[in-house]
DNA sequence: TGTTGACCTTGACGTTAGGGCAGGGTCAAG
DNA sequence: CTTGACCCTGCCCTAACGTCAAGGTCAACA
């Protein structure tokens, strides 16, 4: 199956196979012309590539999934261990752009949004250091 | 004010500061020796952009604050518009953050996490297409 | 047979917001 | 006069591709 197929019937790009392939994930075969030959494993893989990217995972953290995936005599526990990380990461940027959203929403509440100059959005992005809300 | 006691005074990096001069945002004066100097509205201007950043906002945006933050004429409509755009930005990536933390937890939930191979998060993520939780 | 248009190839550069390093100039203290 | 702590510019690096350019290949149609 040629490349632009391939990116279709997994939900990527050509671009993004031929990164995938550059990085050396998922490799496919070439044609005696030079194009790339996917097959059902490559297809398999970029499928599972791509649900892992659409899961948050980075590209390093799907190597390694591709990985378990690719091997039968995995443990679970180790596949558990990956998404932990994941999980603990994702709860960190969440805490912290709940942090940022209630900020900003207050700021956003309290700013008359009008003709005026005075603006409280500004007054906090401008204090030099003080107790912020 | 050289340029390692300006960027510790905002808390940021001398690499930063000469970073915002290279794209225009803060441009300090020079010394005969070629050496920046740092003024009291660059500081003020460092601090805001510094603040600014903190709250998420994309050096870009921090451009168009910094220019509402030093027009005394401005309208702080223009300000709330800033902001609210940041606000829908937050609240959507949440939202996709959030979904994604919801998944990935029930995944880890029933991942047994020992030494078989036999793992629901490898199945999701292998699906071809189907209803997923 | 020739030619078009759609496909394929590689390679280089752009994106965000700086980090890190190399090579070299400047300054203040001892 | 030297040493160490600064400062300067410029280049390459990050993640995960997108975009563009120049050129090779292929299948169909006149």
């Amino acid at each position: 199956m040629n490349i632009s197929d391939a990116a279709q019937t997994c939900q990527l790009t050509t671009k993004a196979l031929r990164h995938y392939e550059s990085v050396g994930l998922v490799v496919p075969e070439r044609r005696p012309n030079g194009y790339r030959e996917y097959g059902a494993q490559q297809l398999k893989d970029l499928s599972f590539l791509a649900h892992s990217r659409a899961m948050g995972f980075s590209l390093e953290e799907c190597r390694q999934l591709l990985e378990l995936y690719r091997n039968p005599g995995r443990a679970s526990a180790d596949v558990k261990k990956l998404a932990q990380q994941k999980l603990s990461q994702l709860d960190a940027q969440l805490e912290q752009l709940h942090m940022l959203r209630d900020s900003l929403t207050q700021w956003v509440d309290h700013c008359p949004g009008d003709a005026s100059p005075t603006c409280p959005i500004i007054q906090r992005l401008s204090e030099t250091d003080a107790a912020r809300t």
